[in-house]
DNA sequence: ACCTGAACACCGTTCAAGT
DNA sequence: ACCTGAACACCGTTCAAGT
């Protein structure tokens, strides 16, 4: 519990910090599933202390990613406000893909905390979903749309875009994507 | 070395039946990653003997898919033959949706296996993407596709799609394929 | 020819003892 | 209040010794 007071003690603080600095540096270069024993090696502490400040993957992970997340859904809601509703959903979809690219497997972690509501990721998975209805309900409401889907659509088309991107390659995700927009959206000319 | 006479010995043929038996038991109760250990153990073997039988997982899991594959690539030559080449290529992407959900973990071993020449499914995960080129081309010819795509494109939505079954569930894999689809082929009503 | 199981090198996670 | 590191329970993989 290194939350419980106010101020943390100046080493504490310290040892989170770098912790944070090696587990984005280690998950970028090695993927979620990293050892979290090594992480604790490069920051220069016992494992013991990682555990006492994140006491699990998945809240270092929810530590690292808030502060991109707060960029991203500001993303979403400019995008909700530009005039081309189908383009700012096909913006979207490749905004949430190019987040997901971050670390290896971090796709995975998402699909996972959409479903479950313990997970740290809950919260931003639902925010993601919910941008996605909006700018549906947007291009649904400008004609742009061949056919119905939901949030949940589009948050699995993102998730599966960024699975292909990890497993084959950017540009096959890229494929993906364009056959699903275009089985999604009016043709635009 | 088991395989370099002619006729296993009897003990060794049994073991291999038993381990492939309760692999395959195991692997569809906890996925591809379930620990080698424990399905040695159930099927009344050492460790070692696991391993001498097959020299790893991939090897184990491509012993198990063979007969499966067999049967997949079979259905794929009756599809090529079939009069709508649209409703065949679209029957295809959900029978190797189908037949990746036998194990949780599987949509990414074969994601990585058709780039990696030493995968043990790698000579199936080509025939899966050129079974997809044919019946790609057998749409072309009968004018039935709205834009270009490729095997390769079939294989990612098909993995993607069984990853999505894996993760979030078969429906939501379901209308991935269906917006996939509706962005691939001239609608048919 | 095949099988056994100890040995090795690695994990994640907890918690009593320290400062 | 926080940190340490040994302890525990688990892996995958190899290989000398057996039958």
């Amino acid at each position: 519990m290194t939350e419980s007071g106010r101020r943390p003690r100046a080493d504490a603080r310290r040892n989170r910090e770098r912790l944070l600095a090696e587990a984005d540096a280690v998950f970028r270069a090695q993927g979620t599933n990293a050892s979290l024993e090594g992480i604790a090696r490069r920051a220069g502490v016992a494992i013991g202390t990682l555990y006492a400040h994140f006491p699990n993957r998945r809240a270092l992970l929810g530590a690292l990613l808030h502060q991109r997340n707060d960029a991203l859904f500001a993303r979403g809601a400019d995008l909700l406000d530009e005039p081309g509703a189908a383009a700012a959903l096909t913006a979207w979809v490749h905004a949430v893909i190019a987040h997901a690219a971050a670390y290896q497997g971090l796709a995975a972690v998402l699909a996972e905390g959409v479903d479950d509501e313990a997970s740290e990721l809950h919260q931003a998975c639902v925010e993601m979903t919910d941008i996605g209805d909006r700018l549906i309900a947007r291009a649904r409401e400008a004609g742009a749309l061949r056919r119905e889907a939901t949030g949940a659509d589009i948050f699995a088309l993102m998730n599966a875009a960024a699975w292909v991107a990890e497993q084959m390659s950017a540009d096959q995700a890229g494929r993906l994507v364009e056959l699903a927009m275009a089985g999604l959206l009016v043709p635009s000319s």
